[in-house]
DNA sequence: AACTTGACGTGAC
DNA sequence: AGTCACGCCAAGT
């Protein structure tokens, strides 16, 4: 099992219309210890099969408008289009599509 | 096989 | 509140 299978497989499970940080998903990987960064990297070349669009900073920004101001509106279209919502300054709104595995952190 | 480079996150100024 | 430095380690060169 490589910490790339593991990533995409924790990636995978992460909800329609949901969104997870990149350290969020390293700590979900389970057998494997990997960073935020890590994550980050293995993203970088993400099989079509995975939904990487749901993937961002803790703080909602789409990072990947730092090096493809294109490939962020990619992400945001197709974010939009799963009915997450985006803040005045273009980043995702965390505190109501943060996805914690099992149930909600913002439970009631 | 050695070296560099980051789709990050955190803490110090 | 905005930099800056740095740990992390898979991939690319």
């Amino acid at each position: 099992m490589s910490a790339r299978d593991a990533v995409y497989g924790v990636v995978r499970t992460i909800p329609r219309g949901k969104v997870l940080s990149y350290g969020g998903v390293a700590e979900l990987v389970e057998g494997v210890y990997v960073s935020a960064r890590t994550v980050g990297r293995i993203m970088a070349s993400a099989p079509p099969d995975v939904p990487w669009q749901r993937v961002v900073a803790r703080d909602g920004e789409l990072v990947i408008a730092r090096r493809s101001p294109l490939m962020a509106a990619e992400q945001r279209r197709l974010l939009a289009l799963e009915g997450v919502g985006f803040s005045s300054d273009g980043r995702v709104r965390m505190d109501e599509h943060a996805w914690a595995p099992g149930g909600t952190l913002f439970s009631e």
